[in-house]
DNA sequence: GCTCGATGGTACATCGATGTAGAACGAGCC
DNA sequence: GGCTCGTTCTACATCGATGTACCATCGAGC
């Protein structure tokens, strides 16, 4: 029924290999030839069958993507931006969702979606240490987000985490405040973002001679989200812990704490101030706007796609590691004002 | 190098298309032959090279979801509903994002992306009545989400968008409002989700013996997001427009407006009351929570995917229309108390 | 006049699964 | 015994592209 490369070569008069030569730039061609077979496939409206090349080549065109949940705002505008930039390179993407759950986290690597694919974007959440030797083995090119599992042969793109969490941290400090909470470590979790990002907690403190009150590190025992946010800070305020700021592990952490905050009665940032970490759009346009850490947000996704392209194409020598630049951006929750929309940049 | 059915069938000493009917369920098998078969397959770590079986079988058990942007939190959860249910179909999911181009959503249509799908749930923004030809004579099966075209010949997953409408403005109604502010028809526009929308709040006033002053009747230009929200209910502030209630057409502009509001100095609701639509995630923990309208956000993903995969197995009839009951949400936004997240349900 | 190398093109096998046709065998029936 | 029918399995062609090998032509160089 479909046009086939046959049905070409029998309108150009040639064969089907010069068809596929023609359409994959083979040189040797005489223009005139090609022309007659770029005319051909034009009026038949000719398009290749992807799967008979998949077949052929043993290359598809596609990309995995695997992450915690789509329904997470980071990891969707992360998915978008993947998207994008793997179009940009002709590629095709295939998002799996994981949640989190290691069982799924493990099957993703052997799945059978991985015969669909010629390489994967993993974000693993409940994978530990342990599990870098399951990534070892794995006969396609794969690219780590995130800092759960690490292997120095493994192509990876990350995060400046300690070094933005003490910058977030020192905003606090800055603006005067001396009882931070810093929302969302997991004292069972000896890897990932985590435990890097309280480090960063902890050094600001440390360059500025204060003592960090073990009661201000507030474990997260479920995922990092408002609902976790909201819970987790509405228990300090019922315990009567007593803190003038929050430092959340990631947005959504701050914009649920800072929800709870709200409904307590007690004012943002006046009361208690609040820095998140990713820099989601949401954040943007919270009440008050959220004070936040860009950790790169354009930056991951593009490179992300480029390693697994070139690993793709096998034109990458040694594993790389990537952690780009960065950037403290602040809003009302740490008392910037927040600007109205007439002036406000367009996003 | 990696394992074939050739490799599975010489181990169990039967024939390749033996192998073949094991993995596809053919009844008549010896149950011996059966198991030495599956005990190959369990030695050599068999894996079905699913390239190969879409070229014979012309099946790809992939399917293409197209949609504006990813980043949109509305999109992201329908996303994440949809690659959920089709998992459970055994269906994989490649997003497209059209960005509400027009030209890119036509091109969805015909892409080189459609030869690697077996049907595509479509989420069009630009295209309009004059466009539902265009849908006719595709090859493949097609379910259609939203409003923005319509033809009774295809599988169609919609909202109670006129109906739901009327219910949200009858709810400001009734707590006293009586200057709402409808947010997001465009008057370019005459079919979609927005004049149905416009319809069910011209429906509420007449219902309750009120006029519509067209100055409330507020159009956007961009897309319906935080950003437009803010920017255009910004403006309705400059301009001194006197207003107690804003029906936004979805949660975002609802959000941004949430947020000009309060930038601005005014209190919600006490002040100005907003509605949304769609209850996305996000405006259960904004400042205060938002009163929006569930349009049946967990049928309409299960409902596409379900419908979708009985054409693709052929076993559809005609097309049909599902429009899933819709709820209001009360939240804080139109006073409803805000609860606490330590009594509040987990979700 | 002949070889050689660069062009321009073709025929055929192949990727790994499945559809088709049919062989081999035994049971049941007249 | 001969026939049909159901069961179990196999051989081979096929899906549509591409890799390999090879043929043909033409101009240059000796």
């Amino acid at each position: 029924m479909a046009v086939t490369m046959r049905d070409v070569a029998r309108r150009a008069g040639v064969s089907a290999k010069t068809v596929s030569n023609v359409v994959n730039g083979y040189p040797y061609i005489k223009p005139e030839t090609r022309d007659r077979v770029l005319a051909a496939i034009e009026e038949l409206g000719y398009q290749m069958n992807a799967t008979a090349r998949s077949l052929r080549t043993g290359r598809t065109g596609i990309i995995g993507l695997a992450l915690p949940e789509l329904r997470v705002p980071y990891f969707a505008e992360l998915a978008g931006a993947v998207i994008a930039a793997a179009e940009e390179c002709g590629l095709t993407v295939i998002i799996e969702q994981h949640g989190g759950r290691r069982d799924l986290e493990l099957e993703v690597l052997t799945g059978a979606r991985r015969h669909l694919t010629d390489g994967l974007i993993y974000s693993p959440l409940a994978l530990g240490t342990d599990d870098a030797a399951s990534l070892l083995d794995l006969s396609y090119p794969l690219v780590l987000l995130g800092e759960r599992v690490f292997h120095p042969d493994i192509d990876h793109v990350t995060m400046q985490n300690t070094a933005a969490a003490r910058a977030a941290t020192e905003h606090l400090l800055r603006a005067g405040r001396r009882r931070i909470v810093a929302l969302g470590p997991n004292p069972t979790q000896d890897v990932g973002s985590a435990p890097l990002r309280l480090t960063g907690y902890r050094e600001a403190h440390e360059a500025a001679g204060l003592a960090v009150d073990p009661v201000l590190v507030v474990p997260t025992i479920r995922t990092w989200d408002h609902a976790t946010g909201a819970r987790t800070v509405g228990r300090l305020l019922d315990d009567g812990v007593d803190f003038d700021a929050v430092f959340a592990f990631n947005d959504s952490l701050a914009l649920g704490a800072m929800h709870e905050i709200q409904v307590r009665g007690l004012r943002v940032p006046d009361d208690v101030a609040v820095v998140g970490f990713d820099a989601i759009d949401e954040g943007r346009y919270s009440n008050p706007t959220l004070t936040t850490i860009d950790p790169g947000r354009t930056v991951i996704p593009r490179e992300a796609v480029r390693l697994l392209d070139e690993r793709r194409r096998g034109v990458a020598g040694g594993a790389r590691r990537i952690a780009p630049d960065f950037q403290l951006v602040p809003g009302g929750s740490t008392g910037a004002p927040d600007r109205a929309a007439a002036t406000a940049a367009v996003g």
